[in-house]
DNA sequence: AATCGACAAATTGCATACATATGGCGGCTT
DNA sequence: AAGCCGCCATATGTATGCAATTTGTCGATT
């Protein structure tokens, strides 16, 4: 009701609200959230405020708090880092079973399409990038990656640790904002997702997981590159919203 | 409220029962649990039947429909196969990283003590066994396992994955009842444990992370072993109640 | 037989009031 | 100063009634 439908509900309102506040950093990780005081600012009864944040506990947002309640979860680098490199487990285990399963026509057809259009995101000259272009399509990749080799228990692994802004295939896609060098890194990654693609196809199981758990390992370089520089990150890169600002790495 | 304290609320009482007729197999896969007779049947109001089925949706035994309400999800014996090996990839993944990234010495204390104990479950004769002394170490080495690498996102994520009966490191180990053959699987399976714990020592990553996903296999084997048997499933395996009767494996 | 519309029943969404539990603060004692 | 206790304010747990939505049934039409 609160999302297939479409349906307009307290809860649903309720819900976004408060996801887009979490994601917009606007809660300190640890805060506890009260349902009365919410429910007034939202202007609905503490009921749906109260199912809204069950939800958000789901969607990883929230946590319950020990005697009732619940609190904003925190996050820090070593989470960032952490989640990369658990996507690029996952992801590296969908090729792997692609490539040991075999892959339905279907799905293998919709997969190729989607590297064969990445391909067209990528003009002569070597800034000629369709940033947002690569950027839809770069998720879509994933998506029908995690689907490959026809597992649901896969498929649904990997949407719950992608879940979170900073874990997502697409939180450190470079835009048109940023430097050259980090942008080639496009062209790097494109290559790896012919790469992988072929090696499924090859029935290369362990070529694939590789693959793609190296593909993965971009968005940790690309974390790195924004934290060694002293980027603003909240202005930079919204993923890193969620992130407490005192747990930069030191080096 | 519910859990941390041991309160006695009536959402923890129709959360408890809920999880025990499900995990029993009492509802078949699919089934809509309805509110308003829930409520009747466990006699409390809605309101604490609600927030139950929220949270059996957080620990992934039932799922939201699509204009409201709570189905029971279903399972079959491709989720079973592809749920161990999710754990064997993510507990290989701990093994890796606690080679890679060392361990503290409390928890590699912690861990060889275990180890230790599992010995001791071991008598002299081949059939001399402490099953159940076995199985709550066996639990106990899987949960420091996961903690080894010293990261919360990846502990987590491994919970979550082996929070399913049929997902667990425990849920395949064989007991008095079943046959001898079945049974010296404990040994080579404490030789892996043992394996694990050198690798990581070693340093030697890769070959911690394939020990630990072999060993998960000895549940794949235990389940094929199980079916191939026509072993009447829900009598000899709690585990396995979740799984809908008509998805048997055909070979 | 299939489809559509109307209506009733059932279910979920929600608000509100009351009950219960928790946490913080102040005062008192050691 | 530290610890303990009591009190009160606040937050959560819960029940219940009403509103809104969905589902199922039945009859009419093609």
């Amino acid at each position: 009701m609160v999302e297939a439908t479409g349906a307009n509900t307290h809860t649903k309102r309720a819900l976004e609200e408060l996801r887009q506040r979490i994601l917009s950093g606007a809660f300190p990780g640890g805060t506890r959230l009260f349902e009365v005081a919410l429910a007034e600012d939202l202007q609905v009864s503490r009921t749906p405020v109260r199912e809204a944040m069950s939800r958000l506990t789901e969607e990883g947002l929230l946590e319950r708090a020990r005697n009732g309640g619940f609190l904003v979860r925190s996050f820090d680098f070593a989470d960032v880092l952490d989640a990369i490199e658990l996507r690029g487990v996952l992801e590296g285990t969908a090729a792997r079973l692609a490539a040991e399963r075999g892959v339905t026509e279907a799905r293998m057809k919709d997969f190729r399409e989607i590297v064969r259009r990445l391909d067209t995101c990528f003009g002569a000259g070597p800034e000629d990038v369709d940033f947002d272009g690569y950027a839809e399509l770069n998720g879509q990749y994933h998506l029908a990656l995690a689907a490959l080799p026809g597992s649901a228990t896969l498929e649904r692994e990997i949407a719950r640790a992608t879940r979170l802004p900073f874990a997502s295939p697409s939180a450190f896609l470079p835009d048109r904002r940023q430097l050259s060098a980090f942008r080639r890194s496009l062209g790097l990654a494109q290559d790896q997702h012919h790469q992988i693609l072929q090696a499924i196809v090859r029935r290369e199981g362990a070529r694939a997981e590789a693959l793609a758990r190296e593909h993965a390992c971009a968005a940790r370089r690309n974390v790195e590159y924004i934290f060694a520089n002293d980027i603003d990150v909240a202005q930079a890169v919204p993923a890193l919203a969620l992130v407490g600002q005192g747990s930069r790495p030191e080096d």
